[in-house]
DNA sequence: AATAAAGTCTACTATTTCTATGTACTTTAT
DNA sequence: ATAAAGTACATAGAAATAGTAGACTTTATT
């Protein structure tokens, strides 16, 4: 399952992304339209401006905006800095990578071997997926 | 991430689908064999047990065996009885649905439709590998 | 019939992870 | 100078996961 932290993120994203011309839009605004804690999502608006995604302004008249096009901002992205791996096990996982402990030989491991199937399904779907297409199917009906 | 309790019941399947022709297994040889808390074990077994998965003897010379024939278990399966939903959010989950709390519009959620579509790939694959294809590829050079 | 070897069932505890909040600090516009 | 914003770090609270305990039932063996 997505984190809150993983979710909120999106959503802070797609309104970002939605706010494209405007000013930089405050915390206290994007955590009220979205029914996110407000310190909560100063952590998580802080971590991926750290990753280079948003843009901050301090002081008054300050604010977030996003410091890529919406276009270019993936599910998998977003996944990868509030949830971590993409993969279901550690041994699988491309960017987290590390050795299952209770595991005898990764090599021929088979449980690992269906899990790299996984994610590389899961992978497609999530690099092929960006703020704007997220954006996009709201507007699209059901 | 897949939690232990998954892990450890797809390395038990694994087990008893290496042991079919032979007389039940024991809980406590399998979390020897393993690595796995006994007393944890004994509980994954038994929901496996009461989902149709395996048969079990009590008494002396009991334990337990696999109650369908490994190419006919599939990682589905075992996930969704010990991990629950293979959708990444609820109101994506086709066996667990529910809606997300905090959701204004699901008909025209973005993110549930990028979700499903993720839900969709890594179930493709779920779906299809079974614990007989697991065991296969274990036989198999990296 | 007695015993020991197994699984069953329910409840509980411990640990970890996730979610959220609090406080003090820095920057900037007015 | 002041107020409006973001920044940084620490901590608390809640929920999920992992693991443990103990009493009970069934069955093979002697």
């Amino acid at each position: 399952m997505l984190s809150k932290k993983t979710k909120y993120a999106i959503k802070a994203l797609v309104v970002l992304g939605k706010n494209l011309s405007q000013p930089p839009m405050q915390i206290a605004r994007i955590a009220e339209e979205e029914h996110i804690p407000k310190k909560f999502l100063e952590q998580i608006l802080l971590d991926l401006r750290n990753a280079g995604y948003l843009y901050s302004k301090k002081g008054a008249g300050g604010g977030y905006s996003l410091n890529k096009n919406p276009e270019d901002i993936y599910l998998v992205d977003i996944l990868r800095i509030t949830d971590g791996p993409i993969a279901m096990v550690p041994c699988a996982s491309l960017k987290f990578y590390h050795k299952c402990e209770e595991c005898h030989d990764e090599v021929t491991c088979g449980i690992r071997k269906a899990f790299i199937d996984v994610r590389d399904a899961s992978l497609k779907v999530l690099s092929e997926t960006s703020i704007a297409d997220i954006i996009e199917r709201e507007k699209l009906p059901a």
